[in-house]
DNA sequence: CGCTTAGTTGAGTTCGTTCAACGACTGTGG
DNA sequence: CCACAGTCGTTGAACGAACTCAACTAAGCG
């Protein structure tokens, strides 16, 4: 089932395991909001197939997104491992989840040390993340930030193979503006000019990759680590 | 030797494997690199004492502070976890460090699930800062986020107990731009209005704070949970 | 005593913002 | 079938927040 080629080898008790731990799966549209900032949530979910997104928000309206989801990403650690969710969860595209209990957390911990560690590995890789998304927003100057995020997430959806010829990234503009802290109006202008340049062409609510090498080199980025990665 | 309140009791065997986990200390003056991005540490460190700061640079010197380390932290479990260490971790005052092997990160996982579960705790507890400081970054304003900043840092402390009397934060201005993704004369304008404000005072190299609770509503920030939190 | 680091302040500029209007497209209800 | 509202993208104009440049104080140190 989950074959994908950049994913480590389990042993037979390990896939038996994993098999009694999931619960029942989890299907969304576009739009929905799988995880709610505040909830108690008493799932943890591995995202089958699809595309979301991580926000917090402000009291005013203020929006940010943290991170993007992908196949193979886990959704709701933080509510399992320490009781109430701190940011929101939002289906970019049609998504499927895989849900697993809560409580048989401790379990995995005791019988399944490999599968603890690939949960402490898939952690450390989001902070990863977050770590250069910090540097984008913090250091790095509009176009700079916009090529970022565009590669950023053409590298991690190729890894994942979720293209099938042409690239297309299922996000809109006011998507690239929450995630890099600027105004949609300053988001768009910038976008242009990457699409002048022959980066990338906007189309439909999806941002299609013509270049995904010139993006990186126009963000000063080094790219994601070909690693292999763990599946829970 | 580490009976602060707020960490979780634990049972004999497993400060024994803690003990024997240990393989020596190390102590390092302000401003000293105690990891650097690229590096292939074998390490894993635990902050013993003093304040310090992790943090990523583009080329052109740029630099991002990502977060801060006190006393109970983890260093470098990125490097122990993935090979690489992506950011690298400076000391702000003197600092003394816990040094653990790397390869005993197998064992641990394998006889204290416990001890394990603690550190994705401590994971998560990370990635949980780092959404926050993305949210403050990307969506609050200048005096926001510095009241944000000054206010984390002053919860974080207290929850600590690393105050004696005056609770003053061992930083300087260009620490608080380089965190904030402001130039130092802004950053500077900006600590002014609040030390106009009477919430902070600024003296050689440290800030005072004055009034945490005014900094936090300043900042519209609901502040750091009051949970216990495990020690590694 | 000069040198360096940290903090301060003013002036001018740039980057990104808000406001506003408009076109293209989609879905909905009359 | 058309009118209408809603979303998404686009563009111009004016404004403002934050930047750079530059000069200066104060403290610490060899």
């Amino acid at each position: 089932m989950r074959a994908l080629s950049h994913f480590r080898e389990f042993t037979r008790e390990e896939i038996e395991f994993v098999a009694k731990f999931k619960t029942g799966e989890l299907a969304a549209d576009a739009g929905a909001t799988i995880l709610v900032e505040g909830a108690h949530s008493a799932h943890l979910y591995t995202v089958l197939s699809g595309w979301g997104f991580r926000y917090k928000a402000l009291e005013d309206g203020r929006r940010q997104i943290l991170n993007y989801v992908m196949p193979g990403d886990l959704i709701g650690l933080q509510g399992t491992i320490m009781g109430e969710m701190q940011h929101s969860v939002e289906a970019l595209s049609p998504i499927s989840l895989c849900v697993f209990e809560r409580d048989k957390m401790m379990t995995l911990y005791g019988n399944h040390p490999s599968l603890a560690f690939d949960i402490t590995w898939m952690a450390a890789q989001e902070e990863r993340m977050l770590d250069e998304h910090l540097l984008s927003i913090g250091r790095r100057t509009a176009i700079e930030r916009s090529a970022y995020l565009i590669a950023f997430l053409f590298q991690r959806a190729r890894q994942l193979k979720l293209f099938n010829g042409h690239s297309a990234i299922p996000i809109t503009q006011q998507h690239v503006a929450d995630t890099l802290g600027l105004s949609i109006v300053h988001t768009n202008k910038t976008l242009k000019k990457l699409a002048k340049q022959g980066l990338i062409r906007w189309q439909e609510r999806t941002c299609e990759v013509l270049d995904g090498d010139a993006l990186a080199e126009v963000a000063g980025w080094e790219g994601l680590d070909e690693r292999r990665r763990p599946f829970l």
